[in-house]
Order: C-alpha cells, then structure tokens, then sequence
DNA sequence: ATTATATGAAACCAGATGGTTCTATGTCAA
DNA sequence: TTGACATAGAACCATCTGGTTTCATATAAT
C-alpha cells in the first residue's frame, strides 16, 4: 500500500472512516493511537486508512519518539473544490428557478 | 446493484468514470448509448455506473421509447459543499500564515 | 537489562467493485 | 410480421478494498 499517487482526493474521501480520521485531525495533531482509540477497528486499520490519506497528501506523519504524529494537510481539498465549483452554476439554476415559480405562485395565491 | 441508498455522493463521485459521465450529462440530456459512446468500455458497464449515479441521486433516467435518458440532478453535490465547507477555514488559515510568514521575511530582508 | 509501548509490515480473507459476455425483452421501422 | 435497435438483467471474473492476525523493530521507562 501507499504507493505514491496510487489514491487521490476523491477516492481519500470516499471512505467514512478516513473522513471522520480528517476531522479528528482537524482538532489537532494526532498520534496513531490516539487516533485508533476513536474507532472501533484496529490499528493497523486506522494505519492503513492514514496511508491513503497520505496518499492523497491530505496528511502528513512524522515520527516523534516512538510516536507517528499526523496533522490535516488540507491544500488538496481545493482540487475538489474546483470540481464542485462547475456544478454550482447547475443548483444554483435549479434553485433560482424553483424560486421563481415558487414566488410566482405566491403573487397567483394573491390574486 | 441499485439498491436504494447503497452509495452515496461521496463514492458516486469517487470514480473517474462516473465523474466524467456526470460532466457529459451537465452539457444536456443523453441516452445510455450516447453516454457509451464516449468511452472505451460496453454499454452495460455505463449502464451500471449510472445505477450508481441514480442511486447517489445524481442523476435520474426516465424512458422514452426504447430509449433511456438520463439527466444531472445536482442537488446531492450540495452535501459535498457542506462538508468541503467546514474544511475551508483550514486552508484559509494556512494561507493566511504563509502570507504572514512571507511578508515578514520580506520586511526582514530589508533590514 | 528488561519490559512495556508504539509503530511497521507481511500474510491472509471476505466482500465490494468494475469490468466482461450472453440472453431476454420491448419498441421502432419497413 | 420481421428485423434492427436500445436497454435490462443474469452470470461470471479479476482485482481492489477494508478489515484481521501475527511477528518484528525501535523507543521509553523501570
């Protein structure tokens, strides 16, 4: 596992483990056990998912003793954010058009 | 496969495929064969990544005639902006910083 | 020095995933 | 009504994924 650029951003969030790991790191720095202690599943689990999330370079660990401290790198989320941002247009369209019969409807009501 | 709520948005997107069937289905409306014929792969393949699509709510086919046509439905991707949203603050700060840190140096080299 | 702690890494496993081929069904056209 | 077209669905397959257990290694503490 965590050969380099094997998994990236989309694949790294797909997983509700590894997503709840980020957010856990989004708290603070974090070692590998302290980490596994928030989850029901072993260490070697809660490792493994760390190596895809490094993978995508959404963590980063260094060691500190005999620790392995992760901290949340979260640069790479904006390549998901360029991807959302071009179906933005397509909701906010739907929503300007509800909306507008919504209020059309109102203005019916009114009559 | 297609049972209800089996994937959802964050594995519908997870796929390269499916992204780039949803990018061919925000330009308009397509047939199943349509869609096909822009990729390298059979029919039934597309046909299951849009059971999946169907199942993240992303997309919705209705037929006509013979044919299937599939549409966008974007409003799933808002659960995604939610949670890239939280995020955001993150990236920002780190930015902020690097800013800081920078300007400082700079103010530092005129020293 | 010995022991306990924290991690790394390998081997293994069941089920999911992403693809295929083949067959069946419904619809359009001649 | 016959044939071509568009899709549906089943069966199958290889590989990936997400988990496990086991063993090894490095560091900390007594």
């Amino acid at each position: 596992m965590s050969a380099a650029e094997k998994y990236d951003v989309f694949q790294a969030i797909a997983d509700p483990t590894r997503r709840e790991v980020l957010h856990l790191l989004a708290a603070k720095e974090r070692s590998i056990a302290e980490i596994t202690s928030h989850f029901n599943m072993s260490r070697t689990a809660i490792a493994k998912h760390l190596h895809v999330l490094a993978d995508a370079e959404l963590v980063s660990g260094t060691k500190v003793g005999r620790e392995k401290i992760y901290s949340l790198q979260p640069e790479p989320l904006t390549e998901l954010k360029q991807w959302l941002s071009f179906y933005e247009q397509f909701w906010n369209n739907k929503l300007t058009k509800l909306k507008y019969v919504v209020e059309n409807q109102f203005e019916k009501d009114k009559e």
